[in-house]
DNA sequence: CGCTAATATCTTAGAAGTAAGATATATACT
DNA sequence: AGTATATATCTTACTTCTAAGATATTAGCG
């Protein structure tokens, strides 16, 4: 294994500094929401729910029973993708459809007694560990970089939102902000 | 539409400082990761490529030909991902594989001339993408926020490791920095 | 050498979504 | 009211992956 030969590597393309700064910031960004997600879905595994599952029913546990369509937004997933996901909460009992009284096209999503006593439950523990993923910065620090962050994600946003495949995403999730 | 009744929203939850800080900035830094990705995502699809198909050609293409399994550590994807990915590459002409002179178990994926000349074509402005997608930030600020990621990303990645389902991918991830 | 364990890729079955369009209802305008 | 358009969810067919294990090869050790 140590004797496997490494065919040659490019002689490419250095890039101006600016370019190769954004470039690399893309690389690190992506590096440390990866490595964050990790810890989140380790601990919400342990549960027998998937990343998404687990985001449907910490906004319907903060924000009480939404719509679907609100849903969707905040959890970033397709139309059929939130009827799929909230038929498989359904069968666990965790989720429950309920018509809305003034639009017999719309229906809300909320938590069963079983679904909000899981997140009492589990979610101070999720807490603790996106805590610890994140302890590599003392508060303080955190705060700064949260600040830093929004700047990057609402030129981003902005940026996206002038490309085909999001405007409506963008949109939504703007008047959605928590 | 306007008439829809809200439900009550739920009396619960505060959490201390450290904790709030810690999930706020979870919920900013994937934000921001996705606000990027979505840029990203758009150059990318004008090719017909998939971000993790693009993905293997810009490491191959940065790095030259390297082992499936290489390959598969610096994109995240499972061993069986892998195939599947360069299957496809392969069949497009992008990718082709090449048998390893010293470990026949062992082979590489390697761009085609066709592959290196796509490369060629498309990364200049699908790197003016992503420096128009961060450009929320100067340069230099782009420079600090690299160095506060790297060590928030850190020790994020060490708590990962410590987690069941990725020490590998972990350990792999850091003997395979870029 | 011969045996065991590790490694590298590939195969298979199925999970977790998406995209496009169908259906039902609501809204706005004449 | 009647018609056109927009909205909210659901359905269907398909894509893109993962997990587990199969296969082939290599490495380490007595």
């Amino acid at each position: 294994m140590k004797t496997r030969q490494a065919p040659d590597a490019p002689a490419h393309t250095e890039y101006d500094l600016p370019t190769a700064t954004a470039l690399k910031l893309w690389v690190v960004l992506s590096r440390a929401q990866w490595a964050v997600e990790q810890v989140s879905i380790n601990d919400i595994e342990r549960h027998g729910l998937s990343p998404t599952e687990f985001a449907i029913i910490e906004v319907l546990f903060h924000k009480g029973p939404l719509l679907l369509g609100e849903v969707q937004r905040k959890v970033l997933v397709s139309s059929g993708g939130i009827t799929f996901l909230v038929d498989k909460l359904a069968k666990r009992g965790l989720v429950e459809r309920r018509d809305c009284p003034t639009d017999r096209r719309a229906r809300y999503a909320a938590l069963t007694p079983q679904g909000e006593a899981l997140m009492r439950e589990i979610f101070p523990a999720h807490a603790a560990a996106i805590r610890e993923a994140v302890a590599g910065l003392p508060t303080a620090e955190q705060q700064a970089l949260i600040a830093v962050l929004k700047t990057l994600g609402k030129e981003a946003e902005r940026v996206a939102a002038a490309t085909p495949r999001c405007q409506k995403a963008v949109e939504a999730m703007q008047d959605a902000a928590s």
